[in-house]
DNA sequence: TTATTGTCGATTATTGATAATCTATTGTCA
DNA sequence: TGACAATAGATTATCAATAATCGACAATAA
């Protein structure tokens, strides 16, 4: 599957900055955390200004905000900003699935491999197992749809869902999830999009709501965006 | 709705952004041009940073192609980058409509005005100044959802829109197209957002599939990618 | 001839220094 | 004491110079 084309670009500030999305999107560095150019560039013995690339890329990518003069910080999450996330992440998928079923008719055997490892996962009872197995299933669906921007519109929303995730490690039912995965793969198996489709809106949506009400709850007591309450959450 | 947070950066790597993302999307850079630091540089009267920084920013938006130490050039689009681009448009807007139409339910006035404008616009036969009214219309229906992510997604296939219209000037019903815009706004003002749609859904594919089977035909002619066919077409 | 190596000019990538701007603190005055 | 201006320190924004890399072409050797 690899061929030349994937030559990873390889200069500085490309290193930087996949360096500074994982440490990132793993939570070493919070929500709300100041990102001094200076600083980061003597820890990686360069110079400012492949950091100051680096910065914009993730600007970009809706990591991190930058404000003139005043600097870069990672970005803090609103419940709405992640309850728009899931709603756009329902919207692709929804929309992948239509797209990925008929030539995903009785062709399923790669699908139902993951969900067999989702249903392991989900028996551990550890939700970071349990999203390393889920993530790159409903992630496959997107690629199947054969769009390759809807894949990249997907891949922007990571970072908050992986924050979703992190900030609510317990309330998920994991066995009710694997259901909702099975049926999907049926319909799928079937070539019935549609349903499949609204299968997985379902359940995204049920997903993104219990962990809303969650933080509700949580925002009531403590009145705030998620940065302050995922500054602990994060740190695992 | 413009709150204090709207507030525009305005560091010189900015202006150069928007300056250079102008000229790519009106078509004073054609796909495949080749963009390089220092002239862009001496021309703004600036240096070579700030251009750098600008190079990385419409890279991420899709804009231009960065290869390192071979340089930069607007990126030239496929045939099927620009399939991708309006099956995504479809999805966004088909489920923008359904969740901007309770709230739309009775209350199209503004819509309307929009719609008319277009409509003139359709009577004018210039397909540019039709561009400049319609896809306003679209846009305002995906603001229309709520969803703030929608609306960064469907703008960040702009430059593929756009230059899909520009390869395609005279193929395109644009009367056609009014009636669709008039019956959208319709099921919208009745609060039916599945009906309006599905009648974006289809307007939007009819769009691409109008074009896509023009440049088909130039394709099978110049086998080529569009940058070619594009630098014609872009100049006008 | 053909393949390999070396050199040159152009361009990007990075660096270190400087200018511009912000924030917080300190000092002054009513 | 409290409001406000001046100042210092920290940080970003920009610049100018250097290093690294690439593509093309010429020179060389098998």
């Amino acid at each position: 599957m690899a061929n030349q084309g994937d030559m990873v670009r390889d200069c500085m500030s490309d290193r930087i900055r996949r360096l500074l999305s994982e440490r990132i999107l793993t939570g070493v560095y919070e929500p709300g955390h100041r990102l001094v150019e200076l600083k980061i560039a003597k820890e990686l013995n360069t110079s400012q200004g492949p950091v100051r690339e680096a910065f914009r890329e993730l600007e970009a990518l809706g990591l991190v905000e930058v404000e003139p003069y005043k600097g870069t910080r990672v970005r803090r999450l609103s419940e709405r900003d992640l309850q728009e996330a899931f709603e756009a992440r329902a919207v692709i998928e929804q929309y992948a699935a239509e797209l990925a079923a008929p030539r995903l008719r009785g062709n399923t055997a790669e699908l139902r491999r993951q969900v067999a490892a989702i249903y392991k996962a989900a028996n551990s009872g550890d939700i970071d197992y349990y999203a390393t197995e889920d993530l790159p299933f409903h992630r496959r669906i997107v690629e199947l749809s054969g769009n390759s921007i809807l894949v990249r519109f997907w891949d922007a929303l990571q970072f908050e869902v992986r924050t979703r995730i992190l900030l609510s490690r317990n309330k998920v039912n994991l066995h009710e999830s694997h259901q909702f995965h099975q049926r999907i793969v049926d319909a799928l198996d079937e070539g019935n999009g549609k349903l499949a489709g609204e299968l997985l809106r379902e359940h995204i949506t049920n997903f993104a709501e219990v962990l809303g009400a969650e933080a509700d709850a949580r925002d009531a007591a403590s009145k705030s965006v998620i940065g302050k309450a995922a500054v602990e959450a994060h740190l695992t």
